[in-house]
DNA sequence: TGATTGGTGGGTACTTGTGGGGAAAAAAGG
DNA sequence: CCTTTTTTCCCCACAAGTACCCACCAATCA
């Protein structure tokens, strides 16, 4: 399993493409999928990931409308993305969109997701979480503090 | 499981490497992750480790956004690291700036883990906790919080 | 005291991020 | 259906960053 570490911040190019970082496009040189996130941000989910992903949301029951919202949400905004031979993906526009894009990018890699977040979208949001984080830590256990 | 003792004054150079002690260099040659702390010093933790750290945090809830977030702090901020071969790591930009590191950083084994300390930082710290330390240590059985 | 190890500095070659030109493919329009 | 426009991708080029390598010096140890 891929662990995709650190933040870069790169130039998104006239032409909407972005250069992932060569430290985290060496662990996924087949790409993946591309999609919204919960938050103003895009995910990238490595190609063998994605596949659980799919089954996860098939799972959800068909009746539930936020059900229905949520596979919405994730399969209509997803995009399957290979690099060009230097190592850029293009991002299309409604993800650029969706995401607040324009040229510097943060791209985070967060475990097993790789996410891409507008620098100052990603700045505002930074200074928050490191404000709360012992708070933010807690609530992420259920109340139980997070060990180192 | 390593142990790391003992407190080493190195010099950050022009190119942002620093040289591990040997002594500490010795248990984990083959390198290990770099990240920020809690404080305002780095800390290294040798692969073993770290793996356990990244276990905790994939047990987190994908679909609570405090889980979210605290898997973005940690793991946007760690760095794998590996040696050259004169032993030496480099830091990279948002680390050093976290810990204030410019050129004498005070590297000290704490246990499983080694942590890095911008050498005026540190000495300040080290006066403060010295003058409290029987105060610190009680309290640090009755598992309060020690204050920044 | 000679030899080895460990910390520091710096030169050189390569890798990586970024911009842009031009060819091929796809889409739009008559 | 053919032409025009747009998009997409491959390639080259350049600059800045990174990594590898060798060299020096100080401290340690036999």
């Amino acid at each position: 399993m891929a662990s995709f570490k650190g933040t870069y911040v790169h130039q998104l190019d006239a032409k909407a493409r972005l250069a992932l970082p060569s430290r985290l496009r060496g662990q996924i040189p087949e790409g993946g999928t591309l999609t919204v996130s919960a938050e103003n941000c895009l995910t990238f989910y490595p190609a063998s990931l994605w596949s659980d992903v799919e089954r996860e949301l098939s799972t959800l029951d068909p009746l539930n409308p936020d059900a229905r919202d949520t596979k919405r949400q994730i399969f209509g905004s997803a995009e399957d993305v290979t690099f060009d031979k230097q190592g850029r993906i293009p991002i299309p526009v409604h993800l650029r969109d969706h995401a607040g894009l324009t040229k510097e990018v943060v791209v985070m890699g967060v475990g097993d997701v790789i996410e891409l977040w507008d620098a100052t979208a990603w700045q505002k949001r930074h200074v928050r979480i490191a404000a709360d984080a012992s708070d933010i830590m807690r609530r992420a256990r259920g109340g139980v503090p997070l060990s180192p």
